[in-house]
DNA sequence: GCCAAAAACTGACTTAAGTCAAAGGAATCA
DNA sequence: TGATTCCTTTGACTTAAGTCAGTTTTTGGC
């Protein structure tokens, strides 16, 4: 396949995918033409810093395949997970409307694709048309109300719980929690889950085992299989 | 004074306040009175519950005096405080995009004024001036990052941490920040606190009086006297 | 397929903070 | 004012989870 070629279909994959994206799944043509014209496809290669804390704001992202961490260090040293990116969904699109520099760290966990829109060619076709800053707004509102229920497991539950409510979110993403042995694979280093749960890797550790030798999981490898379902559910309570 | 006078008052009052609401600092006059024909002012009693978790959806709410608290009951049967609010900011606003019950409990602290705004009322008003939406995901957008900032601070600080930083954002809002010895008046009772900074409060109690024990601050009843601003900033990092 | 580096795990120890129980102090209402 | 109730504090105890150090396992490059 020659290179112009690749390109062409990588444009109308961009395209097609741009369309599944809620934010602009109800644009004109001429709507959709626009954004398309704004909006790149770039592919990282695994571990590759996307932005770093401090950057210079120029746009968002949108993810289309692999795993995007978003974390930042904390003043001890730690590096402290905010969210685990999975396709279909917008990272770094808050300082669109606050202002401001990139506030944290992103970086590729996998191989992955992303589409960046700019500032100004966002914020100037919002401006055409307001009713898009509607749709995004639920996004927004979704957001607010995880964010809200993450605060709040935090704040009373113990590691064992996070990450049984973790696994529970996993395998429902992976969608295969209607099987009878539910299972995942780990796309992200274990290290990474622990500081995403507000924790270190030694007692995540002791955490899978716990959930192991009481049999509500089998760990092999990277790949997670739920024994007990209703029991990881009652822990993830 | 009579009741007709008292309440047209009142009515003045209420557009006044409204205005200064950033979400409606910049509508036309004529969308101005759509919003206060349909804005209702109420006064509460305190520890006054306005609406419980799960119930059904009516509108939202501005504080416009007093305190508010919005928390929820965990599962283990705990209190978790997800906010305390404070006069010109808006309380259950996100389901009016997100959809669903009231997600939370919402009880004053003190007597109370709030201006309710109708879901259907608003909602109406969005459609015609979708602008106005831009303006709210201005505010949605500056409430995401601060709840991913109390994340990051959640995960990773010890409850000292927490309360020196708690304290810090208090002398802020009472402006007394830049006085001498900044002080602060506790309007919150300290278990409901001890429940915002994911605490109990014996911790609590503890780690007010390591602070004073360091020197740090001076507890005189529901009064904190903040003596040494250096270090309690040190901590709250 | 082998080796070095990174990631994950284990054990021993320490500590922040939760629990329970009881006492002291403050607020409220008759 | 006094009394009841609620809020706050204190002490003794327990435990989840962090730290450090060392080992094992996995991964990725050559």
């Amino acid at each position: 396949m020659n290179s112009s070629n690749k390109e062409s279909l990588e444009i109308e994959a961009k395209k097609e995918t741009l369309r599944k994206f809620p934010l602009f799944s109800e644009l004109s043509i001429e709507q959709f033409r626009k954004i398309t014209s704004i909006a790149k496809v770039v592919k990282f290669k695994k571990n590759h810093f996307i932005f770093f804390d401090g950057d210079l704001y120029k746009g968002f992202y949108i993810l289309l395949k692999g795993t995007v961490k978003i974390s930042k260090i904390t003043n001890d040293g730690k590096e402290s997970v905010l969210h685990i990116i999975k396709p279909l969904n917008a990272f770094a699109d808050v300082p669109l409307f606050e202002g401001g520099n990139y506030p944290a760290n992103s970086q590729t966990l996998e191989e992955s694709i992303v589409i960046f829109i700019s500032k100004e060619g966002f914020l100037s076709l919002i401006k055409e048309d307001p009713e898009m800053s509607l749709r995004m707004i639920c996004g927004f509102a979704k957001r607010l109300r995880e964010l809200t229920y993450k605060i709040e497991k935090f704040s009373s539950k113990e590691v064992i719980n996070r990450l049984a409510e973790y696994l529970l979110k996993e395998i429902k993403t992976n969608n295969t929690d209607k099987l009878d042995e539910p299972f995942l694979r780990l796309s992200v280093p274990k290290n990474t889950i622990a500081a995403y749960l507000g924790t270190v890797s030694e007692t995540l550790s002791r955490n899978f085992n716990k959930l192991q030798k009481d049999e509500i999981i089998k760990v092999k490898g990277k790949t997670i299989i739920i024994l007990d379902y209703p029991r990881l559910k009652k822990l993830a309570v």
